[in-house]
DNA sequence: TATCAACATACCATTATAATAGGAAATAGG
DNA sequence: CCTATTTCCTATTATAATGGTATGTTGATA
């Protein structure tokens, strides 16, 4: 499993606030009711959303949280390399700084960038707005 | 970073193998030293790949282990998802049997599913023999 | 000013990762 | 047949990540 529950949450509950995208805040509780999720574990999830101006958080009477911007200006990929803390297939392609001793004899690097632009390219193609559509495909498959 | 080391070892220790296929058996100390990686270590992995049948080894003076296929015969997802134990993108997709029940409302599956697809379609390009060849193309760029 | 909800911090149980250690079993060369 | 060699097998372990839970503080507003 490669996606932990962080990136796959935030995806969820960023899809909830753009669809109750309505007047003013939408309070974690319900996103937390409504996607069956405990409401202290997405606050860990939430706070990070924030932190990079993915999400705006009122406190008090009538606060919670709405997005930053519009759902077609988020995109997924971002929002997963931020959850996740970099998608890098292998440690060798984190750009850690540092450079990998084997790096000039290694017969995989090539394949591992291969690899890594796939998954870019896939992932930075979705926008939160892409996800909600995905709603009148009617996906309703047994897994 | 997605893959671990069982996985990215597990390729280094083929192509070494792929390059080494001489007349005999190829010494796991000798994978090992040439890999600057633990040969009890190494170990564990080839134990899986010997047990898949990828690998085929021999004991005692004048054993070791040699591929059990051609190069161009071991596809590169198939050693991954064995070392890995799968590589579906989210717990969802791991087809263990059971149903998620938020699937029918589901907004994120279509991605995943999706996602799954170009990484399993990218990796499942790959051969050990193709692998051999990246050296060809002198990937000695920085990282 | 009471209430509500975000924000902050600390803690915790379970699992995965990345090994290491020690010995048993088999094979081939002498 | 014996012995060195090398795979094979079964633990054990340290560290980190995952997936939470608990408690309390701050700030907005009705």
């Amino acid at each position: 499993m490669l996606i932990s529950t962080k990136g796959r949450y935030a995806l969820r509950v960023l899809i909830d606030m753009a669809e109750h995208n309505g007047t003013g805040y939408i309070k974690l509780m319900d996103i937390a009711q409504r996607q069956e999720i405990s409401e202290k574990y997405l606050e860990s999830i939430v706070k990070e959303l924030v932190r990079n101006n993915i999400v705006t958080g009122l406190r008090g009477k009538g606060g919670g949280y709405r997005l930053s911007k519009e759902p077609d200006d988020i995109i997924v990929g971002d929002v997963l390399r931020l959850m996740e803390g970099g998608l890098a297939p292998v440690v060798c392609l984190e750009n850690s700084g540092k450079t990998c001793p084997r790096v000039a004899e290694c017969r995989t690097l090539e394949f591992w960038r291969g690899l890594d632009d796939v998954i870019r390219q896939y992932i930075d193609r979705y926008t939160v707005a892409d996800l909600m559509r995905t709603e009148e495909n009617g996906n309703d498959y047994i897994i």
